[in-house]
RNA sequence: GGCGGGAUAGCUCAGUCGGUUAGAGCGGCGGAAUCAUAAUCCGUAGGUCCCCGGUUCGAGUCCGGGUCCCGCUACCA
């Protein structure tokens, strides 16, 4: 079985989730399940980064010990993945102590290859951004301060600090961009790396004395690793590394690091490098998203448009906002959320759409059928009967192909392409007049509707797992035939006889309705 | 300043190698039907395809110029 070994970003473990984690989560989770349900022994992976010193300056402010802090920063984050149905196979916490051994292996690697140095760095650093300035970057503040891009006031610091030889590694990045022209996705992003490595690398500065929250250098124990090398390497620790005889080895390197556009530069140009410094395959694909705005702005406390991942599911249950955001936001490009739009969606798509085509099919097999699948042999099909077949068998194909580039969006368009042909061909086909005239025929077009809500439902299950569950089991699907090999038609694509079809005569549920249409409730929503 | 992307129906967007009446979804309007979560189906809505000029038998679709927006990046100060 092939394997897939995908990963979230590694949250700073410096406040409490948003909805861009929750949306990096759902899709990382989405893209997951896809491939698990389509054959892959997948892991799922995402991590905390927990050290650096906002965290060990905030946990001060609060009274507590920085693991403390984080400990309750990693709790929340958990409880996210549980609450929107995306929990990771593993969380990868940078203070666990599976990680120093992790990144302090990697640091040696890299030093014994040379591209490690101790040296001076001097600069304008913002504690607030954790992050040196160059002075062109600087306003001028109140009492002659001088403020960083962001408006936090920075302090001339020099310090030693321990240098990671990034200059060495354009040639041989831009080699493997060359040779890799899908490592980084959408395209845009690649491009922009490349500009950015051609114009010349300098030299990174990874280690810190500043603060004590980290991880020692090896051999240097008063200096901290600073976040590129600690961070990053959390991806592979995941996998047991150093040890090469751990049961997860096998899965590096990683297939997608699915990540923000913000840190792009750090996981197309300092990870390869420090892999590749440490002699160790670079992962194969960074796959970058975009913003999710509220009503198209960004989200502040100022403005006063924050909005938390919980009160979203709250207000309209956890499978419509999967939905809205797979489905709304063109995977990679940024995307915006509001109210009307999520109500649009869910009750346009998922309530009239998909859940009242299983309702109307599903009570008039209840009514008419005895509630079993109805036998569609009593009747010769029509060339619109098959023609629906072959619409719901081809969307397979058509998903694979859409989500080999991660565009999770189209795929999903796709699958309700076809929900809204069933309405058609049901309307069309007029089942309920046929109970009075054709009942042989009406078993055979109640039998291609459920058949195509099957497969429409296999397919939707990484978007919409708890729903679709539930629709496959409207339609009585055992368990062990809900992954997509039971999709494959093989050469009977659109014949009724083609393998893995709904088994007739079988028992169903009494039908009820898996999506409830949103009704404005009393209070004002969210 | 450099590089790149974008500007298409009220809204969100598709528009392949330039070619007949510029499309989809949602919304709006009209109709049908009544199995169903007042859901569904059918029809319709006439938008200077940002502006100007050019190439062409013919341009949303190519070229030049301009305006505005966005991303990456640089520099001056």
């Amino acid at each position: 079985m092939s394997r897939f070994f995908i990963t979230t970003a590694i949250p700073y473990a410096n406040g409490a989730p948003h909805i861009g984690h929750a949306y990096e989560r759902i899709a990382t989770d989405a893209i997951q399940r896809f491939m698990r349900l389509d054959g892959r022994d997948t892991l799922f992976v995402t991590g905390m980064d927990e050290y650096g010193l906002k965290v060990q300056q905030t946990a001060a402010r609060e009274g507590v010990t920085p693991q403390e802090f984080v400990d309750r920063v990693a709790a929340e984050f958990e409880a996210m993945g549980e609450l929107l149905n995306a929990r990771a196979d593993d969380i990868v916490r940078t203070t666990q102590p599976r990680h120093a051994r992790s990144v302090q292996a990697i640091w040696e690697r890299m030093a014994a290859n040379g591209d490690i140095y101790l040296s001076k760095y001097s600069g304008w650093y913002s504690v607030r951004d954790e992050a040196y300035f160059d002075e062109s970057e600087l306003t001028d503040g109140p009492e002659g301060k001088k403020l960083a891009p962001s408006g936090a006031p920075v302090d001339w610091v020099e310090e030693e600090s321990w240098f990671f030889r990034l200059s060495a590694y354009a040639d041989r990045l831009l080699a493997h961009y060359a040779a890799n022209p899908d490592f980084v996705t959408p395209e845009k992003y690649l491009n922009e790396i490349v500009a950015f490595v051609k114009r010349g690398l300098s030299d990174l500065s990874i280690s810190r004395t500043a603060f004590s929250w980290g991880v020692p250098v090896p051999g240097d124990p008063k200096h901290v690793m600073y976040v590129w090398v600690d961070a990053l390497t959390n991806y592979i620790t995941a996998t047991g590394f150093p040890d090469a005889e751990a049961p997860r080895a096998k899965y590096w390197p990683a297939d997608v690091h699915v990540i923000g556009k913000d840190i792009t530069r750090f996981h197309a140009i300092y990870w390869p490098a420090f892999l590749m410094s440490a002699g160790l395959p670079a992962p194969k694909q960074v796959v970058v998203h975009g913003f999710l705005f509220n009503r198209g702005e960004k989200m502040s406390k100022s403005v006063g448009n924050v909005v938390s991942p919980a009160s979203l599911v709250a207000a309209y249950g956890l499978d419509p906002v999967r939905y809205f955001f797979l489905r709304e936001v063109p995977f990679g490009q940024d995307g915006s959320y509001s109210h009307e739009a999520i109500v649009a969606r869910m009750n346009a798509d998922l309530a009239n759409d998909i859940g009242n085509l299983g309702q109307r099919s599903l009570s008039m097999i209840a009514k008419n059928g005895e509630g079993r699948v109805p036998d569609p042999s009593g009747a010769a099909p029509a060339p619109e009967d098959l023609a629906m077949l072959a619409r719901a068998d081809a969307l397979i194909g058509e998903a694979r192909r859409h989500m080999a580039n991660f565009q999770i969006h189209l795929y999903v368009a796709a699958v309700f392409e076809v929900v809204a042909e069933a309405n058609r061909y049901f309307a069309n086909a007029e089942p309920w007049k046929l109970a009075k005239s054709d009942r042989a025929r009406m078993a055979l077009v109640l039998y291609v509707t459920i058949e195509t809500l099957r497969i429409a439902a296999t397919l939707l299950q990484p978007v919409m797992p708890g729903s679709m569950a539930k629709l496959l089991d409207l339609l009585a699907v055992p368990p062990e035939a809900r992954t997509f090999a039971a999709l494959e038609t093989g050469e009977a694509a659109g014949r009724l006889d083609a393998p893995n079809r709904l088994e007739p005569g079988r028992a169903l549920p009494a039908p009820s309705a898996v999506f409830p249409r949103y009704v404005e409730p009393e209070a004002t929503a969210p």
